[in-house]
This record gives structure tokens, sequence and C-alpha cells, in this order.
DNA sequence: TTGACATATTCCAACATCGGAATACGTTAG
DNA sequence: CTAACGTATTCCGATGTTGGAATATGTCAA
């Protein structure tokens, strides 16, 4: 067994250089496939098959209008991401070398 | 041709679950790799291959310290992600459904 | 120096992912 | 109803990724 699907994955769904790429586009306006296609300059399937991605991890969402379909961003949805990356933000200051805990370290490291 | 190695991509890098849960354990702390083993429960080649994705893309940075070595994470190398979520920060408030692009989408369509 | 230890690297099999091409599906226009 | 349109889906080949096992590398201890 060598691996887990990731595409349904918040994470992964955004490391995809060129989802992002087109999340970007959906900031602050809903746009519809062909104007994503236009925007983008990609195929339409490749445009569609993002977008299917996108909207299975909930960064996106849809809705039908005739035989379009309207995309827009659901930014609530990368709050995870947001909060996983704040954990660091007490330590983004100093690069300080932590001589404490690194001392720490080897202490514990002593007493096994 | 299909794909684009995505390991020495910073989004790529914290994309995998396991190295997410990894660098959590360093958070504001300096491990090494035998007590990340530990606490873990991986094997250690597992570990190091991880540590070796995560060093080569910055968010963790080694030190020797004897036969050990001592990692930790490098937190200001995950700005580039907190400020990537950041551009949706201003519309996680209301999920509203802008009628007003909308209609100017439909507008913009009209015209083409 | 030699063996034990800590960690890194290589090789491999299973599987996931991406883009391209072709095609299917649903809706509207005429 | 039918053709055109907009979008989604399927199939495929090339290639990336992961964990496991085995092994290599480097360093300290005796």
């Amino acid at each position: 067994m060598a691996r887990k699907a990731t595409t349904f994955d918040l994470f992964s769904a955004i490391a995809e250089p060129r989802r992002r790429e087109l999340i970007e586009k959906l900031i602050g306006k809903e746009l519809f496939v062909n104007q994503l296609v236009a925007l983008l300059g990609w195929k339409q399937p490749t445009v569609s098959k993002h977008l299917k991605v996108l909207k299975e991890v909930g960064v996106v969402s849809e809705r039908k209008e005739g035989r379009m379909r309207v995309y827009k961003v659901n930014a609530p949805s990368l709050k995870p991401v947001q909060e996983w990356v704040n954990q660091f933000e007490n330590y983004w200051e100093y690069n300080l070398d932590n001589l404490e805990v690194y001392l720490e370290d080897i202490q514990t490291k002593k007493e096994e």
C-alpha cells in the first residue's frame, strides 16, 4: 500500500498551482466556466476538472444559470488552512535558536 | 507530459497530512529524529524522508549535534501560505450571493 | 580501530495525479 | 424537434508520490 487519494483533501486541493490560480480568478466575483476558460487560457475540460476538485472540498460552489454554470469561491472553506498556519505565527518574529529547548532536549536524551 | 514534481513546492509539502502532523510536533521546540520517531510512531526512514522534503522547501531546518540531528520549524517559511489565504479573509464574513457581481457577469456575457 | 548507534539514502511496488482527446449530457434557440 | 452551445465525464498515457525493506553513511564509545 502506498498512497491515499489526496484530491479530496482541502490542503491538497489548494496545493495544485493551477488550482490556486483558478481560485484567485474567482476572488470577489462569480464567473461562468467559459469566462474562466478565457481568463486562464486553459482547455475547457481542464478547467472543469479542476473546478470539480475544488467543489468537492468546498472551496468553490456552483449554481446553474441556464446552460451555464456560475462558480464562486466559498471563502470560509479556507479557514482551516489559515488556522493551521496561524499556529506558527508566534514564532515568526525571532528565528531564535532557542537554546533552552535545545538544552532540554539534550538533557532528555541523556536520561533515556 | 502529465505532471511536474510537487515535492519541492511549499504548498505541496504541507499538503501531505503526515508532514503536517510532523511539523506540529516541532512547534515551539527542537527535536531529534529519534524523538520524532517515538512521538509519531512511524518508521525512522519514513520520518527522515518527510523531513528531507520539508527541509528542501525550507519549512524545517536542521543542525548536527554529534551523531544526532536536531530539527526545528522555520516558521517564516510558512508566510506565503498565510498571505495566500489572507486574500480571502475579506470574504469570510458574509457568504452573500453577491447579486451585483452576478448580474454584471450576465451583462458581460450578453455583450460578447 | 571497531562495533554500536543515529540518521539518510536507494530501490521497489502500488497507486494517485495530471493533461489531452474524445465524447456524453443537459439546455436553449430556432 | 433538432442543432448548437456550454459544461462535465471518461479513457488514457506519462509520470509523480508514498511506504517498506534493505542498505549506506557518519559519528561516538570502548
